[in-house]
DNA sequence: TATGAATGAGCATTCATTCAT
DNA sequence: AATGAATGAATGCTCATTCAT
């Protein structure tokens, strides 16, 4: 009886067994053989599991994307005050050194999908950010629901993840400090978006 | 004695030749034999004027931006509102449908800039950003001054500059529709900055 | 599963299927493609085997090196005496028609080393060398042991393979004749070296 | 009335102004460009007065060459023991710092002389080959007029020479140390000439 | 006599993917 | 189910030399 192996488990499996070596190396030059090697399979075995060198990359950077909106929700569900939560919420991903490799990678993800965008790529990318919009839009929902922001703020959401979008491209250029544009824009739309009372 | 050129004009003249070129082809497919061809010179004498690829096409791009750089100024400097110059401000680029080739290039120029961050190219890229920066910079802080907006106003406008980075990397997915979130952003930001009398 | 090829075997079978391309175009001629052609091979299959150009020349010349140690050996072993040895084994590349091409491609190789010394391609040249000094110090200190030469002819040992490099050299312009040069030289020595009773 | 310009003079010129440029950069990476800018000339005319490159490489060497043939004459002349004569003649490349650079030239030269035998180049390179030989003939010519060598030693001089050439290339390698490999030949060269009286 | 603008041939190398076994 | 041997397309850049002025 031949071994029955879960090929969901697998393919889990040997993108897992990647991750560092994505880290490392960033997407372009991350070669199959290397991700065959590690895995400790063949070359032609990575193909009965992935469908081509995106795919893998793509489980495995959503790997690094499921961990992410973990800890964003995290914080939305934490005990602080909603102002705290927010900046928290944009300040995650270039706060925490752990995460500079990670950004590195999806840096590169962007990059790619901005010159190569395939319909795969396209609908993993929307998916991202739409997970990243839904927790930022409950915390604001809630703040408006509590009174604690004006009702307009909700229609910041959508814009916020796209300029978070933009601080991720322009934060390589080094000629601007992430941290310090997400605490500008930040303060200044709690002082318009404040309710006063 | 030689005819001596003027090397700079010479220059301007190779890369406005080959404006078509890079629109049609894009900025990885363009070959340096196109290039030499279309300008009508030798592969040697293109090096003769830039000193490779990526010279040249940001010579090119260059010219795009200088262009785009112009027509906001006129906005800028149009009778019309702030709010209704604001708009147009950023409508610009999705607007008119004879930038959108353009926008493919600039953004293929960004993803470039993004994978292989050579020194040259993030100078180049933080230059067009503070151009885009100085005149919107001009037309808020007028309104600021004309009693329109509030102070704090003139704190958005680095954050929407990087806005405007995001948006031209995400409207790419056609998840979103560009003027419709420039439009939602706006509005909802006058609200919130307009100075209530 | 796919058939498991002896790469060791391959690749000599891929160098040595390139000897006479490479006698007839020399080094520096020497394309990849035609390689790749003559072996039978997809050019990427050639670099399954070496990791460059040099690579696989080196292969090809250790061929013809490896052919020509074996001879200068079996001088080295034949019934004749010691002066006949000598004059026999500095002629062989120069006596030999068949090896006027493989020292070409030897000088070409020369050549190459002197001006784009690589570690590999000098350990490579000193490899070549030893072994040179290796068998003609094998007959000198017979010699040297059956009374027919002063000790000190073993000193001569390592400069006479100096001198057949500076030979080599030398040679290709024609204005000395190599085998008289050798007899010149060793004619010489032997009336200095022989040991009178 | 026009200025008559001593060719053979400007020639001179033109190739003196850039000993140091090629001393620098090797042959090989030497640009007709940096020669005419150094030279203070425009290129066209640096051909006015070189057919070519090579012409200028070797009005440059020659100039090395002629220094060194006459400190070599010097030495010839000095007054010293023949044994020291010779053994300095030899060192004189290996021994002064000052023509490690002029060495790393000449090698230069040579390799590019094996692998493009041009007429011009070999012509050029014998008769270097000539002056040597024509010294050091002398010293040794000398000494056996004086008694101190035997009369073989004559036909030692041509081999020596060959085996300088062959010490320029090898020495390169680092796998022999110049001056101990002439020493040691010198040594037993001595041994076995020096006339027995 | 001086100049400098123009030229163009030529080649190594990588790696995702396939498919015979 | 697993494998790994084979593949091949595609392109930037240099610099000696010429010759019109």
């Amino acid at each position: 009886m031949p071994t029955i192996v879960d090929k969901e488990e697998k393919r889990r499996n040997i993108a897992l067994s990647c991750r560092e070596l994505l880290l490392e190396h960033g997407i372009k030059d991350l070669t199959i053989s290397q991700i065959a090697q590690v895995a400790g399979v063949g070359k032609g075995t990575v193909y009965e599991y992935f469908s081509n060198k995106e795919d893998i990359v793509f489980e495995i950077i959503s790997s690094f994307i499921m961990e992410h909106e973990k800890r964003l929700f995290e914080i939305s569900e934490q005990e602080m005050s909603t102002k705290e939560k927010i900046y928290q919420f944009y300040f995650l991903f270039f706060d925490d050194d752990m995460y500079k490799k990670q950004l590195k990678i999806y840096r590169e993800f962007i990059a790619i999908t901005m010159t190569n965008p395939s319909k795969q790529m396209i609908e993993f990318s929307i998916e991202c950010n739409s997970k990243i919009i839904a927790i930022s839009g409950k915390i604001i929902a809630d703040a408006i629901q509590k009174g604690e922001l004006v009702e307009e703020a909700i229609h910041m959401v959508q814009p916020l993840a796209i300029f978070y979008t933009g601080l991720i491209v322009e934060e390589q250029k080094s000629a601007l400090n992430a941290k310090e544009e997400i605490t500008n824009l930040l303060d200044t739309l709690f002082i318009l978006m404040e309710k006063k009372r």
